[in-house]
DNA sequence: CCGATCCGTTAACAAATGATAAGAAAATGA
DNA sequence: TCATTTTCTTATCATTTGTTAACGGATCGG
């Protein structure tokens, strides 16, 4: 089942086996059952998971409401980033929307890595460019566009997942509206 | 002169004179005028800057009208990252907002250095992390604050160059709002 | 010095969005 | 199965934001 990570790694750069068996021996299954936390809001996050099935979630929380923000779906990372990186308690939540199976490893393996081996940090700078590239893209969508346009844009990107799989008000928080308001851009954009 | 470049790279990881000279002889200076452009929408950027006077903003093209949503102050680096990264024509247009000196260096060198070197891999790998936790942060200003909290937001952030030097229409694209809106907002304020 | 341009404010109106509540359909769980 | 919860839609009203236009001050170049 690993090997799953593996691949997932080896779409950024390719990985020595002498590289991959450094990682090998700290990687742990962790399955989460639905509505189990993966992180929490004022902890240190000090694990990265990569997601073997199912889909999670994460939020903020504003005057006591949850805003989703992103999701995850199978064969892709999670954790808080932001946190590992700057080793500070985050300010969000990352949690399971049904029942998910992780392969889970310590943040403070893969810093070791970076230490050890060029090709480990190879992948971390891969990846966070990858990560870099797809917020810019947000961020542009969100500066740009209207919540409408935000939507047209959502459908058309290679995120369908999200308009398949995700309930709509969390939809709504994902694109920074209301659930009412999406309500209506689907009727409006339904009726041409 | 080019220390200023060196001292700033230091800021994220050590740099051995060894790795330092690897980037040296392809340093250049370059001075651009108002209003000149170091990169241009539908162009592949190739050329990484480094501020060293003056500032800079890049903008978005939408139905004609200019839209700015970062700018580049002095002692910062400076470039379309994802038209480098992905190594596609931009969707931005990087211009000088006053009179601005930089040093610049081709993309392909620092790419040419992560092969070479593992503190240039290093570099690189906390260079994109620091860009995803800035627009991490900024993208979560966008979904979970209404305009007036962006406003007051950058107003205590460390980001106050911006309201001191950028002039006020341009801030409104920045927070993602029309001029007049950003008008109303500061009044507002001060009536409070 | 003068004209042109840029910049910020204000007003009036239109459009979009938020807030709240009600109701119905669908999914969930005991 | 039945009650409960979740999800989505719709309506109403308030608020915010966008649009357009006008005005005056500031800045800039000749």
């Amino acid at each position: 089942m690993f090997d799953l990570l593996r691949n997932y790694i080896e779409r950024f750069t390719s990985l020595p086996d002498e590289d991959w068996q450094l990682l090998l021996p700290h990687l742990l299954r962790k399955d989460l059952t639905k509505g189990a936390c993966f992180s929490r809001e004022g902890k240190i996050c000090k694990e990265i998971g990569f997601v073997v099935s199912g889909n999670m979630r994460h939020y903020y929380t504003k005057d006591g409401e949850e805003r989703t923000t992103y999701f995850y779906f199978e064969n892709s990372m999670v954790t808080d980033y932001i946190s590992c990186i700057l080793g500070k308690p985050g300010s969000l939540t990352i949690e399971a929307m049904s029942d998910t199976s992780l392969i889970v490893f310590p943040y403070a393996i893969l810093k070791s890595l970076y230490n050890q081996s060029h090709a480990w940090e190879r992948f971390g700078r891969l990846l966070s460019e990858y990560l870099a590239a797809g917020l810019e893209e947000r961020m542009t969508g969100l500066l740009m566009l209207n919540a409408e346009e935000r939507y047209a844009q959502l459908l058309n990107s290679n995120r369908q997942k999200i308009i398949e799989r995700i309930p709509q008000h969390l939809i709504a928080n994902y694109l920074g509206i209301t659930p009412v308001s999406l309500s209506r851009i689907r009727k409006r954009i339904s009726k041409k």
